[in-house]
RNA sequence: UGGGGUAUCGCCAAGUGGUAAGGCAUUGGAUUCUGAUUCCAUGAUGCGCAGGUUCGAAUCCUGCUACCCUAGCCA
């Protein structure tokens, strides 16, 4: 069955405190999105780590929907964030909302209030960037620092109640203003937000802070060890400190950092992801040029390949960029050996076979995988006319070419030898076609051994062909000289291609098919609810050029 | 260094004082009716740099260097 997962140093952390006693023989994680997005494999990474955690030490791990700010997030969402997890194939603990914990989040900032650790600070936000100081100098007090408790009291009553509109209040920790982690100089920890919100209505026009709301989340549901990314490193003495202050201490979670996620060539920022969906560059979030895991599906990737890449790159504090090389052979080594092969060609080149009868179709028997036995063969026609693919012919052949060029002979996988006599031309010298002769005796299962051939390609019969429109894959965005992000324009190219006519749902679906070099094609359908996903044979050779 | 992190083969990454796992990529070779698959082989006297401790150091100490994060009423 499926191999235990790969443990990390978080599991070293983990092994030491179930040693220790830490948390008894509990362990229990979460996945907290914010609902403002799709999830991409940099999620990917995160749902894999924390739901495979839980997993290996048989403990528990919930999705936690992290809706502290009802102004940028959006349910929408939520379906398509538990289908992704779903799909992944991890099973929640829990659904929870961070918004049914508001209550209790309140009821803790009361009690800062009146053990005089919070106040109500009415600078507006200017002011509170320049008290706040900067990286090399220390911050001042707020005016307000010093309130007493009752007035604070009375101040946060009014935020409650609607008496500020947003941005004239706020609710702050009361730290330390000179202290070196910008994030302990007093942190906002209640905003005013007059908006609704989709889980508390109109209950509430404050809102908790993600520094203020997380550990208490944290805290309510029992979780152990709290996964997050580096950048939160410097949170984590806040974390600490909203745990003690509140209550829930000793044995708090602990937070632990790891290194996000980065891909070559492929954006993982949901701001510029979002930007591509909102402006309509790409067809919505799953869109199979997107990096989502939805988009991902749709590309044809199966939730092993990704759970597999996010066990075979680990988890560290380094920060990264895997090879997205490493992405495509877990998709390659899953799908060999599970699904059946299609003839596809690319930049199709005719082939007239001139000594073969016209009108006349035979199938002809192809073995899927030799190394699958239980892949079988299937069939496929030939006939006078076909298409091979452009990789597949040179006019003027390279060094140690041994596929199809004039005067070359060569076998067509599953049927015959043929040899290029002729090229015709259109008038502006590109090939029209490609006329070749077969050699009947050399009919695939036959026997024939009267000649040996250097190169075998395949090809697809014309009139059965299925005309397929496909996108040619690229990756979606590109770093420029500059290191910016920049649209890849052979990413939007569309290419013609012919298929063999039993992809129905090729032939049938609208949507988009994608082709990458080297490996399959695909539609969402086929791909991840029947598994078939077609390997294109073209893909799977490699380049002949140095 | 204001503070917090990280540095091990081209790319990820194990390693926690005992003499450098694994994966991807690469390159050879064998088999092959797809230059695919499969199989076999392939790489660090070396672990950012310089010193030190030790019988022994990627692992401990000292000093450097590089890169990342951090001054949202985002998460």
């Amino acid at each position: 069955m499926e191999k235990e997962m790969q443990s990390n140093f978080i599991h070293n952390i983990i092994d030491k405190d179930l040693e220790e006693g830490t948390y008894g023989n509990k362990v229990h994680t979460r996945f907290p999105p914010e609902p403002n997005g799709y999830l991409h494999i940099g999620h990917a990474k995160s749902i894999c780590l924390n739901f495979g955690t839980a997993k290996k030490y048989n403990g528990k791990c919930n999705l936690r929907y992290d809706d502290t700010n009802p102004i940028k997030e959006d349910i929408e969402y939520v379906n398509s964030i538990e289908e992704d997890v779903k799909w992944l194939g991890f099973k929640w603990e829990e659904r929870l909302w961070a918004s049914d914990y508001f209550d209790t989040m309140y009821e803790a900032a009361m009690e800062l209030i009146k053990k005089n650790k919070a106040y109500v600070c009415q600078l507006n936000s200017e002011e509170i960037k320049k008290y706040r100081g900067t990286l090399k100098e220390a911050g001042k007090d707020s005016p307000y620092r010093n309130n007493s408790v009752d007035q604070n009291l009375r101040d946060f009553e009014k935020m409650r109640i609607g008496e500020y509109d947003d941005g004239k209040a706020v609710l702050r920790a009361k730290i330390d203003m000179s202290s070196p982690n910008m994030n302990m100089r007093d942190p906002i920890i209640y905003r005013v937000a007059h908006s609704e919100h989709h889980n508390t209505g109109d209950k509430w026009c404050i809102y908790p802070m993600y520094d203020f709301a997380h550990p208490i989340e944290d805290a309510i549901e029992g979780i152990t060890h709290s996964v997050c990314t580096l950048e939160f490193e410097d949170h984590r003495p806040l974390y600490d400190w909203v745990l003690r202050e509140v209550g829930f201490w000793p044995n708090p979670p602990k937070q632990i950092e790891f290194a996000r996620l980065n891909i070559t060539n492929t954006v993982m920022s949901k701001r510029l992801l979002k930007g591509l969906v909102d402006d309509g560059v790409v067809d919505g979030w799953s869109d199979p040029r997107m990096p989502t895991i939805a988009g991902l599906r749709r590309r044809g990737y199966t939730p092993e390949s990704i759970r597999t890449f996010c066990d075979d790159i680990g988890v560290a504090k380094a920060n990264s960029t895997v090879d997205i090389a490493q992405l495509e052979a877990c998709v390659r080594d899953d799908l060999k050996d599970k699904v059946e092969a299609k003839n596809v060609v690319t930049n199709p080149i005719k082939v007239i076979i001139t000594n073969y009868p016209i009108d006349q179709i035979e199938m002809c028997e192809v073995e899927n995988n030799r190394n699958v036995p239980k892949l079988g063969n299937r069939e496929v026609p030939f006939g006078r006319e076909l298409w091979v693919d452009g990789d597949d012919f040179m006019e003027i052949p390279a060094k140690k070419y041994f596929r199809l060029f004039p005067g070359n002979e060569v076998r067509l996988k599953g049927a015959y030898f043929i040899k290029c006599e002729d090229v015709t031309k259109y008038q502006d010298g590109t090939i029209k076609e490609l006329l070749c002769t077969y050699d009947p005796e050399t009919k695939s299962g036959s026997g024939f051994n009267g000649r040996k051939v250097k190169g075998t390609i395949h090809f697809v019969e014309a009139s059965t062909a299925v005309k397929i429109k496909i996108r040619e894959y690229d990756y979606l965005m590109v770093k420029n000289n500059e290191g910016e992000y920049i649209l890849n324009e052979n990413s939007l190219n569309t290419i013609d291609g012919y298929s063999e006519p039993s992809i129905d749902d090729i032939k049938s679906n609208e949507r988009l098919q994608f082709f990458r070099k080297g490996y399959y094609i695909c539609d969402e359908k086929s791909s991840t609810e029947d598994e078939k996903v077609f390997n294109s044979i073209v893909g799977l050779k490699s380049s002949w050029k140095k």
